[in-house]
DNA sequence: TGGCGAACTGCAAACGTTTGCGGTGACGTT
DNA sequence: AACGTCACCGCAAACGTTTGCAGTTCGCCA
């Protein structure tokens, strides 16, 4: 990590600035009240107005006990101090934090980032915050999130699992603690809990499924490893569609290769080993763009001679040349639905109702690598 | 939005999966205190050890006044009934958080989740919690941004303006309110505080350069809107280079084009008007994509005939065809940096010392596009 | 026997809210 | 004159910590 640092002022940045905004006409005339050393606090407002903190705070919810006059010089006095209620006090008494927490492998990926964005935006609506914790796919540090964010008494709970995960004792302890849990994309085998997933299987089935109809016989698959779920699944439903349109299985086209630079040595290998094959489905988008680029240099016309489908990975497919068929994980969706079970839970008085198991079905995009 | 749900339980799913973990056992042997309902406290402790709970709060931070006996005593218990400190509890009483805020545009860029995953790491490290915000690039979100933090009492903020902003009262109020602001990436004219920016011109100066010493002489500029500050520096450093370097500047060689679709049109218009050219230096790589895209349909070599740079988008640059040499934005670096700059603040007991601009030299990164 | 540290431990207040309950006038009704 | 009602407001406790200060035991020494 060697960064330069330029530590003088910047003569070309500032080119063409306004004046300084430095001043703030705000927070001119205010009494003694705000000026101790923090914000203002709802019994700043009661001294000021000599009333009691209770029904200062009974006025500015408008409480039916309120006269009119009171509740007009208490809003009044708060919108002039600025008074900013104080979630922390709040979330004190109310024994929870109108906070809800967020593991989540990496964030730099855009199917995650996504995800947050989703998450983020329903959060938002209905008043909640959100609280980022990165696992950076280490079991150690996914415990250590749990942790953190039952110390920060978290209202619910969003989780996807990290790679390394195989023991969930931090995940039954926040269960244990009536901490509402959700899981989205990742899940918890076996776990009773809700949880929102993309349907894999059926997406890989019709991946394939429009690769046969339209008209490839030879399909290869650049498969992910068979030990994680997705990868498995998406074989299985290629295998599916191959098997239910008649086409025998050819071992020798179904090649493991997971990232770019695998999947150009498995095109290669295919070439090389002069196999016949008239499509490739890959298990992600980079995995099939490397394979489009062995293709291509090797002279070989997409789609015409060979359909390339990828999956999900986000920003690539509209770039590549052709254009990449892909299929839409919905992360945003995935965030948002997840975000919505949740609060659901959170907000339910009684929250023993059956827990749910949502599947997005993702969608084909056909674009113009199939066509 | 039309997902399709299927609200089954997944077949195919849970193809082979172990029994199922539901049983937890922690959480057997405990006496009736955390039985209540919510977590275990200083209280609960104290109760069932029939201390005080200033003791057992000293005996869980190894006070010197409390004996060996209590302490041990304390942390057994502790220990045993999963007792979690309650952070918001001490937040109350701190008057502060140990959270920071982040305001930021958009999560979903590689730039900015980048800057995110770096501010985590850091915040993560240093015991502080980050909630994330989203400006969604609207002035009004992030005002209500500003808001929800100061009602979090956050330690402190670090932000990156929206493109609709242009009234920072918010931004003050923050400040008034004794919050330490940091700036990252898009920052406030003329507001005195720390902040942390790349040195655009300077790269782009840099890329320039790097055309002009591999030959090129006569090289397009593909530019950013000029209202904005990036657009203007990027352009200005490109200008720099140029003039230093005794090369006229050509205005029909640059060309406002800053997303892929224009980058095409741009292209073709300049092969289509015959103009002479022999690099392109695109201000972000999916312009830089779009007018090699252009350029190999026309037929044009790259880089024997075209050199083409872009600038910053991540992930692209390595799986084009050639690769394409770009800038690395150091987003992480960035949000690290920021990070630290923010704590500082927030532990400096006096908190007066003068602000810091900070600027990151973005990296060159030379690919395959233009050598 | 009284005094004096030393070694522990507890009391109580505070952080900023919310809320059940009780109180205080004013006014109208018997 | 006594009572009930109504509208409005305040008391106090609670949420879970921390921390200055004030005890309370000791043992020890003069």
């Amino acid at each position: 990590m060697n960064l330069d640092f330029v530590e003088i002022t910047p003569k070309y940045v500032f080119l063409c600035w306004q004046e300084a905004y430095d001043q703030n006409p705000l927070k001119s005339s205010c009494s003694e009240a705000d000026m101790k050393s923090g914000l203002v606090t709802i019994k700043d407002l009661a001294r000021e107005l000599k009333i009691s903190a209770s029904t200062v705070s009974r006025a500015l919810k408008n409480h039916p006990d309120i006269s009119e006059a009171t509740k007009r010089a208490v809003h009044e006095l708060a919108e002039k101090l600025n008074y900013q209620p104080n979630a922390v006090a709040l979330s004190l008494k109310q024994r929870r934090s109108n906070t809800i927490g967020v593991i989540i492998p990496e964030i730099v990926h855009y199917f995650f980032s996504s995800v947050i964005s989703g998450i983020e935006d329903v959060a938002y609506d209905a008043g909640f915050n959100v609280i980022i914790c990165q696992s950076n796919e280490r079991y150690e540090r996914e415990v250590a999130n749990t942790k953190t964010l039952l110390a920060s008494r978290v209202a619910g709970v969003l989780v996807s699992i990290s790679k390394e995960t195989d023991d969930f004792k931090h995940l039954f302890n926040l269960r244990d603690n009536n901490v509402p849990l959700v899981f989205y994309d990742r899940i918890v085998p076996g776990l009773q809990a809700d949880q929102v997933i993309i349907d894999d299987f059926d997406a890989s089935y019709r991946v394939t499924r429009h690769l046969i109809d339209s008209g490839r016989k030879q399909i290869a698959h650049f498969a992910g490893p068979q030990k994680l779920l997705i990868g498995r699944n998406r074989k299985d439903g290629y295998i599916r569609a191959l098997n239910e349109a008649g086409i025998p299985i050819d071992e020798k086209l179904i090649i493991e290769a997971d990232t770019f630079e695998k999947a150009r040595l498995a095109a290669m290998r295919l070439i090389n080993e002069k196999r016949k094959f008239d499509g490739i489905f890959a298990v992600n988008d980079l995995t099939a763009i490397g394979a489009m680029q062995t293709l291509q240099k090797r002279g070989i016309k997409i789609p015409d001679e060979v359909a390339v489908v990828g999956f999900s990975d986000g920003r690539f497919s509209g770039i590549t040349d052709p254009t990449l068929t892909s299929v839409d994980q919905h992360g945003y969706e995935m965030g948002s639905i997840a975000t919505e079970m949740l609060l659901k839970r959170i907000t339910a008085k009684d929250n023993d109702y059956p827990f749910e198991t949502r599947i997005l079905n993702a969608n084909l995009i056909i674009r113009g690598s199939s066509v």
